[in-house]
DNA sequence: TGCGATAAGATCGTATGCGATATAAAGCGC
DNA sequence: GCGCTTTATATCGCATACGATCTTATCGCA
């Protein structure tokens, strides 16, 4: 039983009260509030997808990954890590943890492509195509309290957001 | 030297040629395509700003949650682990590890509060203080290709997006 | 043809997220 | 004031992300 490392050891002589009389908000300049950061408002968002859709993952036993790796795969079988990759924007170290993982449970297959030997197909096994199935019901749109139309706009300009981000990336990169 | 555990033991008397042919689109009903998630949008944009950050960052030697957290520090100090990680939509699971981090670094000091020796009050050093000045200019407005109206638009909406899933999550948990 | 350059995956180490659980302090009921 | 519950934080294990590096296969070209 290994005591917590913390400072549990906090000694009572201390100097000054710690209670809210010491928070001192700062004056706002700029974009300063974290509020404001659009960046802050795109991780929060996504940590927030990645709990509403925890409860219907569990059902199919799938990381939030890993489903998005089977949706991709069925749209289209075969693809190589690469092209995978390309659409879930992850590269192979990322990926091919996954995609292990997945085969593991009899989701998929990799095999090297035989005209090329440094590339891996993925293709989906009939098991993995029923989980698609399975999971095509998961729809969160209720739970955004957004109208379809609403919907459609937001996940426009966040594509289009990310796409200019990317560009940007790899411009300032040279 | 391990050898890849990968399927490199292609042979070649494979049956079906894997290449191009191989990949059969299927078709879209619904809301089926990948790209029309929006939580996919949501998931993909936050890892373009995770990487459009990455260079500033690296100049500040701290990873993207680090540096949210000297943010959500400088603005109001003095704060417990759980208000902090309130700001943060983290818990002392996630957030106690980065803390401690930052400590070690020499940019906040954790201590007990005497009023109520279960919570832990975080706050910044000099050091820490300065960091945040230094990354004051970090500022990916333009990266975005975004109006400034466009941005707080969005901001705003990603906010709502967000705030909607998490009221949801919560109520469907009963 | 042979050999350096390039490309595709995989591996490793580090840093999050997060569920489950542990630990310690406070609260509270009698 | 003694136990039981609750609260605040920390620990542990697993699953991503990702930079750096390795291995193997293919390509380019003299």
């Amino acid at each position: 039983m290994k005591l917590n490392d913390g400072p549990r050891n906090g000694s009572r002589d201390n100097s000054r009260d710690n209670s809210k009389a010491n928070q001192k908000p700062r004056p706002a300049a700029g974009e300063r509030r974290l509020g404001d950061f659009l960046c802050f408002a795109v991780y929060s968002a996504n940590l927030a997808f990645g709990r509403a859709y925890k409860k219907g993952l569990d059902e199919l036993g799938l990381t939030y990954p890993q489903w998005i790796a089977i949706v991709a795969l069925w749209e289209q079988d075969g693809q190589t890590v690469s092209e995978l990759g390309e659409k879930m924007f992850l590269e192979s170290n990322t990926l091919t943890p996954i995609l292990k993982k997945l085969e593991q449970m009899g989701y998929l297959r990799r095999q090297r492509d035989p005209a090329d030997e440094r590339q891996v197909r993925i293709s989906l096994t009939e098991a993995g195509r029923r989980l698609r199935e399975k999971g095509m019901h998961m729809n969160l749109v209720a739970s955004t309290g957004l109208k379809p139309d609403e919907f459609a706009r937001l996940q426009e300009n966040v594509v289009t957001l990310r796409d200019n981000l990317i560009k940007a990336t790899a411009e300032k990169a040279e």
